[in-house]
DNA sequence: AAAAAACTGAGTACGACGTACTCACTTTCT
DNA sequence: AGAAAGTGAGTACGTCGTACTCAGTTTTTT
């Protein structure tokens, strides 16, 4: 019961016995290399093993699943969300800009890493950290700590959201094998079909006006992570007013 | 090259032989069965062949892989999104944040579609419907057919990346087997000994302030969704102004 | 310095998975 | 009526996560 049934308490090194081989971190940093060069589903315990020069089954004396290996490569690159000056801009609306568009591009390096850390709590020291950052960038608003998770909370959703959608569509792209004009003209072509039945005409003036992709998906990103600063920024008291976040709804 | 190679482009049933025993909506269901029961993971072709009374390898005739059983889960309980009644509100704010709630009941009544979405481009029929249905709502506000996508697009993500974090704090808590108030002493035992290092005044303060889920999970995802539709309607021309989605940033 | 305790990494094995392939059979079109 | 084109069942293969065993090594204790 005392026992350290989570990963981060878990001490890496235990007290006694010969020096492992290899560290936590080291297995993180393969387990990454892998994903960014082939994608989440190259990574199983054998080939992570192969690629660290070490038996299958030995990696389990550093991980009890391969579930905590995804825990530490999240936890690893979510540390690149961070910015490397410890002082970021004053203006909390500028900070939490700067941390969505560090994760932004975080995420765009290591396409892998959305759909992971979308599915699993932070819990790891670099998540901390970021939390640490983000809610410090708010300490002068004199909001409670839950109105600032809150609110902090609603910026990473959008941001988790918005790129998940943007690559999930790269990568079925990418595993058609199609390009994107084929791709486009495949989706075009049943499109019509349903517009043919005529109870679609907004459908229809989308394939009319064509224009698609005019704006880049930076600018559609920065859309609504704007509109939603703008938003919260609106709806804060001026000073100490009853219009908080928790009085929302 | 003509072929269908798009699940939605492939007639269901072919112009000749014998007819199917059951039909792709029936398989739907009974995958939708399976996941809302046991889970996302408890679905396997084994699995889902027995439960239609079919031999495993049968169900290809319907589907050219398990990924095509997902994309006919996700479209068939899409449809959900959708008002029963043609005539949603006028107002587009409220057309829009009436869609978000559906959205939000349906992904907490299947919690596996979420994750499951969020992986995936929207290609179905009804994915096709929810389209137009938004667009639709947008029609009076003159904006171009790519403005309203960005401007549903900023909407969607911030639900679809809301309601992915809330899933995988409960999904954590099903699995891990404890109960919450046993997860949170373990989480806060963690965060504790980052604490005592000193560099985490903010964690601190909140480990203090320990209200904690004062603020009901409603509450939290109303307080995006009302800050973002302010911030994007905030940003909208009065009319015909200079100020729509695309001239952001 | 010696003995004991504890951890190491490699190997083997198991059950479950997605799906390719084969084949006797049934339905529909000509 | 015959032929074409579909049908569902069965078997088989390669890969996966991981439980278990065991000889060997390193560290702590006496």
């Amino acid at each position: 019961m005392t026992g350290h049934e989570n990963l981060w308490m878990r001490p890496e090194r235990p007290a006694r016995g010969p020096r492992p081989s290899f560290s936590r971190a080291a297995l993180a940093q393969a387990a990454i290399r892998i994903a960014d060069a082939e994608g989440l589903e190259a990574i199983s315990m054998r080939r992570l093993a192969a690629d660290l020069g070490a038996g299958t089954m030995s990696l389990y004396r550093y991980v009890t699943s391969k579930d905590e290996v995804f825990d530490l490569m999240v936890d690893t690159v979510v540390g690149e969300y961070l910015p490397e000056d410890r002082r970021p801009p004053d203006d909390w609306v500028e900070g939490l800009r700067l941390l969505a568009w560090q994760a932004r591009r975080t995420m765009l390096r290591h396409p892998w890493l959305a759909p992971l850390a979308a599915g699993r709590p932070q819990a790891g020291p670099n998540s901390a950290r970021l939390t640490e950052t983000a809610l410090g960038m708010l300490d002068a608003l004199g909001l409670s700590v839950d109105e600032m998770l809150t609110l902090v909370g609603a910026v990473f959703a959008y941001v988790n959201g918005y790129i998940q959608s943007e690559l999930a569509e790269a990568e079925a792209l990418r595993r058609s094998g199609l390009t994107l004009a084929q791709r486009l003209a495949q989706h075009l072509s049943y499109i019509q079909s349903l517009i043919a039945t005529g109870n679609y005409p907004m459908l229809e003036r989308m394939t009319k006006e064509g224009g698609r992709e005019y704006m880049g998906t930076d600018d559609r990103f920065a859309y609504g992570l704007d509109r939603l600063l703008d938003g919260i920024a609106a709806g804060l008291p001026p000073r100490g007013g009853p219009e908080g976040p928790a009085s929302s709804r």
